[in-house]
DNA sequence: ATAAACCTTGGAGTCGACTCCAAGGCAAGC
DNA sequence: GCTTGCCTTGGAGTCGACTCCAAGGTTTAT
């Protein structure tokens, strides 16, 4: 699969998916024979857990931690699970956060809702 | 209040109560006589609202919409709504995201629990 | 009345995460 | 074999959101 390809398929732009791989937020991608890149199944899950760590907030700089120890083989895979636990904590924190941003704005609307019912209703009398 | 004491107690960076302040997210903050910060409680409140909007993800740009609206009056009220109502929208999906990845962690994490176990069964057998 | 600890503004600097070239290689259709 | 369209790299540029001065005013404690 081309980057094009993947850039269409995961909707992320493919200075992006270039980008991740130069700083090491996914581990270098397969190539072809003409050097291009040609991403492959385990390349694409790489991509997919990029992605849904960068949309839960995830720093680029915690992937490449993470990628890093990956690289290191099973040795790491108790830095690796405390590492994940760590970001688990964090981004139950940010659920929770925005959770609560989101109940208040619902109670906002909720009010507008009547404010704009009770404006109108004084234009119209 | 002053910023100081504002600072410290919403966990916000003095310089941050200020830019917000200089880019209009939250309205003018009250003075005393000297020409400083004077937090009353509505602007406060303005700092609470911003301050959970930006942990949930809402630009500075989108504050500074709704602060225009609100200095206009109850003209906008259905204009701030609307704005509200689509960052509802935005927010949930974000929530949604973040939801989406908490269970992905989660799961890898099982599985790393379970995989540092077998390593370290290997190991000292 | 002087030092320490606040506060003010305007403007410059930083940082993370892209985003956009330029210069050049490869590939498919006409 | 030439055009069109994709791909490569390295490096520069952008953007949002702070963050950090410098120069100067105020307040408080000693």
């Amino acid at each position: 699969m081309k980057i094009k390809e993947v850039s269409t398929k995961f909707d992320i732009p493919a200075d992006t998916l270039r980008y991740w791989e130069r700083e090491g937020a996914i581990p270098p991608v397969s190539r072809d024979d003409a050097g291009y890149r040609d991403y492959d199944d385990e390349d694409l899950d790489w991509i997919v857990f990029a992605k849904c760590m960068r949309e839960a907030g995830v720093s680029i700089e915690y992937l490449i931690e993470y990628i890093t120890l990956f690289k290191q083989g099973d040795v790491t895979l108790q830095a690796r699970k405390d590492l994940l636990r760590e970001q688990l904590g964090t981004i139950a924190q940010r659920l929770h956060e925005i959770q609560h941003t989101y109940d208040l704005i619902a109670d906002k609307v909720d009010n507008y809702e009547k404010r704009v019912e009770g404006y109108h209703g004084k234009l119209s009398r």
